[in-house]
DNA sequence: CATGTTATTTATCAAGCGATAATTAATAGG
DNA sequence: CCTATTAATTATCGCTTGATAAATAACATG
């Protein structure tokens, strides 16, 4: 594609501050890295210049490296949503050597350790906003490796049988999952003042919800309907 | 300040689709009802020339209503956040004569009818994205009108004193509050298929969590260290 | 040390942006 | 009906954007 005719000699004005060459790997990995931190604090219209700035190169280099803007972005979607997901998350919640309190604290201990970041829960919500596709998936892979075990495992533990749980029960477990995660989004995203640490709100939220979860379980397995 | 030198009245060559004149006031209405449904669509970088085209008019026409771009969204901000705030949700909130459940449970349902709207919801997360104040001055709004009352008032129900909450009270109120919202955010942002509606939603949520608070704030109150 | 490859730069384009100035025409008031 | 006012238009400016083409220089290989 790329026409290289007229191999005039004589055009040359301008010297450069020219920059040693790096190896495309370790450059591919190092452009991702800094449109990530780029993206999350001002969002997927940051231009390919301050990025190239930030990077100490010049724009046109980013095109060398991604075809396009959209194919940077899907990098960088590659790096938070793929690249940080951990499979010890469902294996531990489905370890049932171990108590379920437990398990849950310790699961959300790690999993806010990993998304309470301001380029993980930024880069996450601009998505989420540009486009429904990847954080519709996002969900329905939290709701399969995640809550489904939570819920079973939950269910388990207060003797109250072993068939896939319904889906208003794996809800409840999603209002236990978005209350720990908007506490993420008040403090890096609204950097709101929270007096409350971390795990102290982990366990407070993880103990409410599992004292008051049992007769809630129990009737969704009776088919109680619920006065308004 | 708009100097109108040199009348020349030779230089008249296109002709126009003309519409017929506004009130000032109800343009200026339906100026920020459109950008609302714009700027929650696209994010706040939508165009002056795509909100015209919307409105049917030209875009200059914008800077007639508003001296820039800025003053828009601010006009959009007032929408979302002070026009569709009701001081009701308080008012009913600390009305004890009616039980706490039923209180919580028709809070709820009345705030997430008010805000669970792709305008409301889409807005509210791109402005938080945006900059930092006006979601932090929200979130303290609902602290201090809702998440305290609300507070205060289960803890009286559950005969524990008339003390003003804690902040680890508050932040478990806050927990019921985050997980009740990101249900209007997986289903109105993500477009994530939600089987269980949303009363339902509410009640299981509230009941779990009263069904739970109390011994939660038992032990707060008393001030025990609690297992990791 | 010469040569080919390619990482990187310079220069530039077309499109879109927010905003302003000048012009035109719809309406109200005498 | 004429006139002053002003809502609305046309035209345009300066700047930024994503992207491409061509030139240049660093490096690997013989």
């Amino acid at each position: 594609m790329t026409p290289r005719s007229s191999l005039s000699p004589a055009a040359a004005k301008p010297v450069a501050a020219r920059r040693t060459r790096n190896k495309p790997e370790e450059r591919h990995r190092e452009f991702v890295r800094k449109a990530v931190e780029l993206f999350a604090e001002i969002g997927f219209e940051a231009g390919t210049r301050e990025l190239a700035q930030r990077l100490g190169v010049t724009q046109p280099l980013l095109y060398r490296y991604f075809p396009s803007k959209d194919d940077l972005i899907a990098a960088v979607y590659q790096e938070i949503y793929v690249n940080r997901w951990k499979k010890e998350w469902r294996e531990g919640l489905i370890d049932d050597t171990r108590p379920i309190r437990e398990r849950i604290i310790a699961f959300y201990e790690d999993y806010t350790a990993t998304i309470f970041t301001p380029e993980w829960i930024r880069i996450y919500l601009f998505a989420g906003l540009r486009g429904v596709d990847i954080n519709r998936r996002y969900a329905a892979t939290v709701e399969e490796e995640i809550l489904r075990p939570i819920t079973l495992a939950t269910r388990h533990s207060f003797g109250l049988g072993e068939e896939p749980p319904t889906p208003e029960e794996v809800e409840l477990f999603w209002t236990l999952q978005g209350g720990i995660f908007y506490y993420g989004v008040r403090e890096i995203v609204y950097q709101f003042p929270m007096p409350v640490d971390r795990s102290a709100m982990i366990r407070n939220a993880v103990d409410t919800f599992l004292a008051g979860v049992g007769p809630v379980l129990k009737r969704l397995a009776e088919r109680v309907e619920v006065p308004a």
